[in-house]
DNA sequence: AACATCAACTCTAACGTTTTCGTGTTGAAA
DNA sequence: TTTCAACACGAAAACGTTAGAGTTGATGTT
């Protein structure tokens, strides 16, 4: 086993100094041809590569990235990783994923473990319990520390830092509005509670394309899950009797179960009832019955709040603009 | 912006030298009481938090374990980082994430990369393309550095390090032997060409199982597609008048894309064809109509492979017994 | 001969820690 | 009064690297 080689051991090897090595291999010409030549030959024979750790602690920079997400089981977030690597690679910089599976503390601990000096910032969507406790204490200590900060998908107001959204509102009410032109009639729209912000803002949209055609709202053809674990069955319960022609749901998974329900209580998909989801696409690409779905363009978020993090990364002109991008979603039919 | 707060400047800020502060914090008897209690209520007010980097620097470990994969849009891979994550958090280390894309290049680069401080260790599962090329000479070198290396679902023999793997063989000897008990006579096999460990391994198994079972092995059923890109069409193409009455796809992309395609040339499923696929669960559990699948445990896979590698980490006595384990599929109906 | 110039190095400090080995001050036993 | 341990702390090295400031010896200039 031959551990990795270092510049103090070729410097012993060839019986120069240790800064002689550094600056031969950086081509310096403070170095005479000869030496240069000899410890390039050299270090090229033993592999050398220099220590990222040391580079790191020298430099005060690590050259990666942060991500901090809810969960990584889950097809959106892996498309905005996706970007993310992709542009950050480009840019030389490597990316640490860290999962909070949406519960508040472990967020925390990523957070102040990865801003000890192992990131230089941060790419992240916020834990569902974070939200709900509305407790942004350790996001705000990060960036107060230098460390710039982009929040995306699930952002909050509070903190002060770049985001990157879809239009949700947007979103959900070009779906709501397809339904309607459609003509349909009793469109039920099957949410999250409202503390989770996309929830919220998709539930607003609802509401706006509806108002906006004169439909009266029907707070019965709203629902609002909370428990995720038994949505099948909630779904099932509040479909049942209501005779809806349309259904918005505000993720693929409430979409499948909604479309699962339909076909159980002898509706047909999408003759009698039209199902349009929220989603990030790989479901619904090969699903049969085919579904309508609103795209989230995972990969262009990633893409795009890697660039703002780097951005502010590599200039370092205390700039205080912060921006927040909207992303436009698109209907697939 | 407040800096994060060193040792030094807590050292300068009291009076003391930098030696007393590490060991107040610390909790050393050399330490006096007194001194110790002033020094923790200054650090916890300015929240000190040690430096990673320089902690990875002085103990040369870094607490964080590499994971290279081919692409994470793909669930299987997220399943497994999934549960990689949650044994090595526990652990306490944190995962680094790298996509080859497939990549050979890509791969090598990661790995260099990473290899040259940033990790302990790594758990991976090689591109495409490296299988292609037969070249693990990177693999190798850093295991020849003393980094340990576990590999999952696409391991290489010709490297001998810590594998995780499933039972392919064995598992689609286990479907193929479902569909014989169906009573299906012509079943079909969508592969991938061979030098892709697991399409060998899978059409391995689909073979013995036919043969166990005295059937006939008709090359004609059997379809090796090399560009996944256009794999629909091909799958298309493939079934047209083969007449079959039950196919295994070695992956969910080619069982969806089969299912389509027996969809469209007027073929039922299940009722005149049965379609079985190896997968990860996330399509095909919503899927209309239901899928029989081979399910792979992705989760399981991860936490076996950080365990091996963590334990490796951890205990560095040189034991050079290297194992393999082997996770059971299971057929979901 | 005295001095400046220059090439080709080496030294040193620094990044933030930890740890080993001092070292000066007590107080008490001899 | 000497001797010595215990106590409380400081200095320095080390991890691997880089950059700026020194050092050396040779050559060139006047």
């Amino acid at each position: 086993m031959k551990r990795k080689i270092t510049l103090k051991q070729i410097a012993k090897e060839l019986d120069v100094s240790v800064s002689t090595v550094s600056k031969a291999l950086k081509d310096s010409s403070e170095i005479s041809l000869d030496t240069k030549e000899k410890i390039k030959a050299f270090a090229k024979l033993y592999n050398y590569k220099p220590n990222n750790i040391a580079l790191s602690l020298k430099n005060r920079k690590t050259k990666t990235i942060g991500i901090i997400i809810p969960e990584i089981v889950h097809h959106f977030f892996t498309t905005v990783i996706s970007g993310i690597e992709h542009v950050a690679n480009e840019k030389g910089y490597n990316v640490i994923i860290c999962l909070s599976n949406n519960s508040f503390d472990k967020e925390v601990l990523n957070l102040e473990f990865l801003a000890n000096g192992s990131t230089d910032g941060f790419i992240m969507s916020v834990a569902k319990e974070t939200q709900q406790k509305e407790d942004y204490h350790h996001i705000k200590e990060v960036i107060s520390q230098g460390m710039p900060v982009v929040m995306f998908d699930r952002v909050i107001d509070e903190v002060i830092c770049d985001k990157v959204v879809i239009s949700d509102k947007h979103g959900a009410f070009e779906a709501v509005q397809y339904l309607i032109d459609l003509h349909c009639k009793r469109i039920a729209l099957i949410s999250t509670v409202d503390y989770v912000s996309v929830g919220k803002l998709r539930t607003e949209g609802y509401r706006d394309a509806l108002m906006s055609n004169d439909y009266h709202i029907d707070e019965e053809l709203i629902l609002k899950i909370e428990d995720v674990d038994h949505s099948e069955e909630k779904i099932e319960e509040f479909l049942k009797n209501k005779n809806v022609d349309a259904v918005f749901a505000v993720n693929e998974q409430f979409a499948v179960n909604a479309i699962k329900a339909l076909v159980k209580l002898g509706k047909k998909v999408p003759e009698d009832v039209s199902v349009i989801g929220f989603t990030d696409g790989v479901v619904s690409k090969s699903f049969i019955p085919s579904l309508s779905t609103v795209n989230q363009h995972g990969e262009d978020m990633g893409a795009k709040a890697a660039h703002l993090l780097i951005e502010r990364l590599e200039n370092d002109t205390e700039e205080q603009s912060y921006q927040t991008t909207v992303l436009d979603t698109s209907l697939i039919i």
